[in-house]
DNA sequence: GTCTATAAGCCGATAGAC
DNA sequence: GTCTATCGGCTTATAGAC
């Protein structure tokens, strides 16, 4: 029956995460939000309070994903896979939800002055996790003794790049967007990175 | 002579990186610029004439430094080598110019809206030089045939996480700072994914 | 060259008619 | 629930005294 607020909410919602990823939080007008979504401004306050608030549903949006990816993520798993499952987890979220990870880099790029402490602990929570499996693997003689925190560094940025950094990317490969295979390219070249780089020496 | 212009033009233009690293270019204040190097908000315009040219400024700042680290890269180099030291030159430039780093980074993040074409051009030029070269060795066998795209993309966010996202590496690591030795560890684990990743198959 | 005091304009937010 | 019309605050930028 409220299907009108649900279209309209949805509709300033898409409009608002691409705003906010093209410009920023503090650059991003409400009136450009409300233009792109096709309604007017008031409309905006009315379904959703204030300008931070919307705000804070984009990036909401984007963390239950994150989340998400990490679930491969066990001691017991055979590491190679988790590890590709994981790589091609985070490169399906830059593919597909490129606005709302943009805004979720730039929160974190600020200092996350918008998440809530419950929502840092999680994330941290997670990392926490990740990187206690890969030294229990390293203990474990199953792959070699690389750091684990900046093997997870490592992992963040070159798969969040493709969402982050897609001007840069569209400029230098001379593609306005990448497709399909250009993101399959991408994960295979990350995991051979990681894969090989976890080889045990001989 | 004018040491007191140069002094002052100093401490405004460090002050104003680390105001725009922080918060960005919308959400800076110039009277928090001026407060912020010891000077009245007016001395920030007499010297700068707008907040948009005090920006330029400091992104041109980090233009110069990022082209340098490129020289390595040459046909002729061994590619072990021209890795590691174009690795550990991002790696220093995320160390010791962390807020110019970042300014650039979100300056990218949104489009490069403040690059001059020229700029833009110079970077990319370099870009696809570096690319070229690799591209080169896979020919000559020197190294495995990885997409030369990918591993350009995966070394620049690799080694820029460091000044970008340093709020999540402090939180992950529970360092507020990362010190030398952590740069080290930094720089070893990235040369090493990407000299395996490199490594011809057997 | 330096700084106080102020102008000018933009944008988030809302009152109130429909 | 929707939208027009407007307010109020905040920030860039400068006029003009020193």
């Amino acid at each position: 029956m409220s299907s009108i607020r649900e279209r309209n909410k949805e509709l300033i919602l898409r409009a608002a995460s691409e705003e906010f990823a093209d410009k920023g939080f503090a650059a991003t007008k409400t009136s450009d939000i409300a233009a792109k979504a096709g309604v007017p401004k008031p409309n905006v306050y009315y379904y959703f309070k204030s300008k931070e608030n919307l705000y804070r549903e984009v990036l909401e949006s984007i963390i239950e994903p994150i989340l998400q990816a990490s679930t491969p993520f066990n001691r017991d798993g055979v590491p190679a896979e988790v590890l590709s499952g994981y790589i091609r987890s985070k490169i399906r979220i830059s593919q597909e939800l490129p606005f709302a990870s943009k805004v979720f880099a730039s929160e974190i790029m600020h200092g996350a002055p918008h998440l809530t402490p419950e929502q840092v602990e999680q994330l941290n929570g997670q990392a926490k996790h990740n990187i206690d499996c890969i030294q229990g693997w390293i203990d474990n003689g199953l792959i070699a003794p690389i750091d684990p925190h900046h093997l997870m560094f490592s992992i963040w940025a070159a798969t969040q790049t493709y969402a982050d950094f897609d001007w840069q990317i569209s400029t230098v490969t001379g593609k306005p967007k990448l497709d399909d295979a250009d993101y399959e390219a991408a994960a295979q070249t990350i995991i051979r990175l990681v894969l090989k780089g976890c080889e045990p020496d001989r």
